[in-house]
DNA sequence: CCGGTCTGTCACCAATCGGTGAGTAACAGT
DNA sequence: ACTGTTACTCACCGATTGGTGACAGACCGG
């Protein structure tokens, strides 16, 4: 507990530390905004909450009500960013390589996503949310992802017809299920399924056994 | 708020309602040890806490303390099962096949541990677990959980000899991945990536696109 | 200058959490 | 029948949670 005097000797010392909040609502908005977004990759769903968010905001809760409508609107507002997920994270160009066949796709688009994933951890945290928990935000979230994720791979397929015979729907679930997991598996305990996940030298093992799975379907 | 007439009431009528728990150590650790698989398979590890256990299990929190250390031995207590999971839930016939191939073996292995998987809520709870959360007692379930499945694999190959060239380690952790992420997804969201999963024509699918993959990689 | 709106802060609420110390009731050995 | 041990319950602790109402100060239009 500080008394008056210790306040004014840390103001004192501090430089003028008040730091006091300008009266921006927007800016505000955006603070509470990425507070929460870099809670959740931090920190994960767990604690993830009100006094946890405006904590790190360094602002009231009371305006997370005020600007979200409570956590519900926050999250919904980090849903709103998972549609450009994609396109922000994944390179679009084809790395200088032709594309020729769905299996040469399917390949670079498994690789791709997988690298992706790798690197952020927000959207780790959100599809480890998406299979642990089943409420209606998470719902939000999810929907929101797997359509993303399927608009972007109607549109680089572009032309490309896919095998005849073959579910690809099916299989291509299962190929990204497996990259999801292999990830967050290795996200949260260095391993998966027995396999070691966590120089580059196993990550690249990892690629190649990918490369393999969708090479053996797809050919 | 009961008074002593309202309690009286409730005994008359629903009676000899006290169910006074008699005094037997072992009834009641195993009680607090079921009531706690139970809840963590019904709704998660959100919510699982010593006062829900005990609260399910009819009894005081304290016992929890006494007889399992606190949750990490209750949970420790879990993970001790988890070695006969394999055992307990998935055949070791063959199922009057004639496993000849590593291809074979693998395609059934796959099959069988997708519908344990699927057939289990607790398990699917405690997977969901591992990626969500990097503490000490989860990465006990995960290593426990872990080396039980690569006995089995290493069981069930028996004398099969994998085939050359292929990182088998990796290909088959990419495999029980997408197994793992596809029943988890589903039973979270009924969806994995787009593809519906709720009826059994819609696992029908999902177990060719299974069986595809794999035949993809080992023939 | 005055009144109202907007932005932000604070104090407080009931509920729940994990955790502990003390007490009670049933049993066993003598 | 007395004693000590075992099995169990209860009351309480501080901390934290989500949530709300009241208030203070900056700003803006009149």
């Amino acid at each position: 507990m500080l008394n008056e005097t210790a306040v004014a000797v840390l103001e004192q010392t501090s430089a003028a530390e008040p730091e006091k909040r300008i009266r921006d609502r927007s800016a505000t908005e955006r603070a509470i905004l990425t507070a929460a977004k870099n809670l959740l990759a931090e920190e994960g769903f767990q604690n993830f909450g009100i006094n946890a968010v405006a904590r790190r905001a360094g602002c009231d809760k009371q305006l997370i009500y005020r600007y979200y409508g409570g956590l519900d609107g926050l999250i919904e507002a980090i849903g709103a960013d998972l549609g450009n997920w994609v396109k922000d994270r994944i390179p679009e160009d084809t790395g200088g390589m032709f594309l020729l066949t769905y299996g040469d796709l399917m390949e670079r688009l498994a690789l791709l996503f997988l690298e992706a994933l790798r690197d952020d951890p927000l959207m780790r945290r959100i599809v480890a949310w998406e299979v642990s928990e089943n409420t209606e935000q998470v719902r939000r979230l999810s929907e929101a992802r797997s359509k993303a994720l399927g608009q972007w791979l109607d549109r680089m397929r572009g032309s490309l017809t896919p095998p005849k015979g073959i579910d690809t729907a099916a299989v291509n679930a299962l190929i990204f299920a497996s990259i999801q997991h292999l990830v967050l598996s290795a996200a949260a305990g260095g391993q998966c399924a027995g396999l070691v996940l966590k120089n580059a030298k196993d990550w690249e093992k990892a690629a190649t056994a990918l490369k393999r799975l969708v090479r053996g379907v797809y050919g």
